[in-house]
DNA sequence: ACATTTGTCGAACGAACGTTCGAGACGCCT
DNA sequence: AGGCGTCTCGAACGTTCGTTCGACAAATGT
């Protein structure tokens, strides 16, 4: 009754039970090192019956990262949409980033760690993706320096240690003893914007939020 | 006739060429798409001839590990050795591991982004020597910190964000098109103490060296 | 001269791998 | 009732995996 056309009708919800299970044995096994039977045992789904849903492992991995990374870039153009200040842009790409990696983290591993194992043409149209992420954090970068930049610094590599400090988190990051997502963020903009030593003589900020007031200076 | 004590004559370094050519393969398959045939193939070594010089493909994968990371200690504790200047000890730790990466790129991915794979005693003893790493690099950076910090910056958030700089270089780096071991530094350095941003009210630097003089303020 | 150590290898082992096949169970339309 | 997609699975396919074994040559020690 309530459906009109003749898409399947809950067999969506299982893929995407599928995807969330496989991408936690993967980030555990890594992707070589997971078999089709480990993502079989963790899913409750046979072994042939995982075959149902995507045609190969590949098409698996694919499938992960495509739907992850899909996500968090139309999330970033929907939190970018009507924001015009720079810095506050910039602030936005990271938080958006790592807001998704810590409450992600399986997903984020597998798309930040086995980017190489898509191979043929899965690989071609995640990095279409990736290119088209960075394309967009390397404007918002380039309309920040247009108002001054410090001596000796690259476009590239500047967004490409952004990149660096943000996806690195994986490694390192533990829940409740690390900063949550905000303050994270604020340290890592404050980083990349002004570094780690103090602004240039201000001996007490008025509160510790990382972005101290007159970024757009 | 040259020799006097009964050491292995050149075994030592087959081993070296072993261990060199099997980090290339590891780096580009990753350690369990990789097999002992293709490092077989890549060596030159026979299958079985292999296990000679290892007891298994867990234990090559650790040589690799900790002769690289050792190398790596060993290289900066010279380097540091009678620097007293914690700019100047902090670029070194920059540079020493960038000029690593950049020169043994096999080598560093695979100390990298196969951590994970090692099992059981390797495992410990790799992440031993990682441990010491991380508490000079930590040693380093609270003597900068000692004289004054942005607001909002955990140490340990600090360091990390750092290292995500430095390693994430063997994601993106391609040499000659990209800037060499020193520029490289230089870059990173200035991010990581006084950001992308100009440094307050200096529109022209003498020369473009990153590290801009008046550091030790 | 001979015994021992040091290297090297072809062939094979059982286990695990990704994938396929054919059959069956379930719900839906006519 | 009966036919038809949708969904699921046990069993098996051929291949590749890490590792072992026994034999063999060359260098070394006595």
């Amino acid at each position: 009754m309530p459906s009109s056309i003749p898409i399947p009708r809950d067999s969506e919800a299982k893929l995407q039970h599928i995807l969330r299970t496989a991408s936690q044995v993967f980030a555990q096994h890594g992707f070589e090192g997971a078999s089709m039977r480990d993502i079989s045992r963790a899913t409750g789904v046979s072994l042939a019956g995982l075959y149902y849903y995507f045609e190969s492992k590949q098409h698996l991995l694919y499938l992960i990262q495509n739907t992850t990374f899909t996500f968090v870039l139309e999330s970033l153009r929907s939190r970018l949409h009507g924001v015009h200040e720079p810095a506050e842009r910039l602030r936005l790409l990271v938080l958006n980033h790592i807001e998704y990696f810590l409450s992600h983290p399986n997903e984020m591993k597998v798309l930040s760690h086995e980017e190489d194992a898509l191979g043929g043409p899965y690989r071609e149209k995640v990095q279409a993706i990736k290119r088209r992420y960075y394309a967009l954090a390397r404007e918002i970068f380039d309309s920040i320096a247009g108002e001054g930049l410090a001596p000796g610094i690259h476009p590239r590599v500047a967004v490409l240690s952004l990149f660096g400090m943000m996806n690195w988190t994986y490694k390192w990051h533990k829940p409740g003893v690390d900063p949550d997502a905000a303050e994270l963020t604020a340290a890592i903009v404050g980083i990349f914007l002004h570094g780690v030593l103090p602004s240039s003589s201000e001996p007490k900020p008025v509160f510790a939020d990382g972005v101290t007031a007159g970024d757009q200076r």
